[in-house]
DNA sequence: GTTTTTGCAAAATGTTTGCATTGTA
DNA sequence: TACAATGCAAACATTTTGCAAAAAC
């Protein structure tokens, strides 16, 4: 009996990271399915989330909450926050540099111990900006 | 044909906005539908999701996504923003201060018109800290 | 051969919606 | 009386799970 899950680097696991790596756009799950069966068409969806979810415990992807329903993938696992459009979803990758100090005064004010943290930024994309609503 | 929507306070309505405002816990929309059927047994759940999406949509309450599945909800509408226990989920309103020329870089850098943010510091609670788990 | 992975369908969540009924200005 | 609000159940969207068949070591 094993006590590690055997990590198999399948051609279904491989064709979800490959997609992952290939995207800056943040896809969703639904995203990532889509795009998979253009090479992969006889992929299942629980497949998808399946190895989404491994991608995930095993630090290759980042799972994001980036507003709506459905959660978003980011194979970029460096520390870093988002600016996401309030208008069409769209999502980029930004570096806010976030002073230490503040985790530090959190810390003290909340009595929590504080580990990580999570920034998001909205407003409209540039392609929304400059749209005619 | 009126073209604002008729906004009333009905019992149920004041039933919710009461026990959003007497939570400090930012409950999740179950919660609060178990606290109002304290005093308001009768109160459909359809009901209490629409009561809090208009209080949401009117400015008296905030939505937030604090990592679990179900959102939670805020009677606090001033800035803030939050820490979350990666354990139990409780969760704390901080300020943290973002300094301002940080959504200016994000915004330079982006090119996204930034018009807010929204911050969450993880880590875990008092309680959670000095239990032996 | 045993164990993992797949694909499908069903189940589990959290939330919204359709609609007949109730309440209220 | 007209129109909004309620409560219920059904619909929805996203994600997870059970399980038999297929694939990999």
């Amino acid at each position: 009996m094993t006590v590690e899950a055997d990590r198999r680097l399948t051609p279904q696991r491989r064709a979800v990271l490959d997609v992952l790596r290939g995207s800056t756009d943040h896809p969703t799950a639904q995203d990532v399915l889509d795009r998979v069966r253009r090479t992969a068409p006889g992929i299942g969806a629980a497949t998808v989330y399946r190895a989404l979810n491994m991608l995930v415990a095993s630090g290759q992807a980042l799972e994001l909450a980036l507003g709506d329903a459905a959660a978003r993938y980011d194979a970029n696992t460096a520390r870093h926050d988002h600016v996401v459009c309030t208008r069409c979803g769209a999502a980029a990758d930004v570096d806010a540099g976030l002073p230490p100090r503040l985790a530090n005064r959190v810390a003290e004010v909340s009595g929590f111990a504080v580990t990580g943290h999570d920034l998001k930024f909205t407003g409209l994309c540039p392609a929304c900006k400059s749209d005619p609503l």
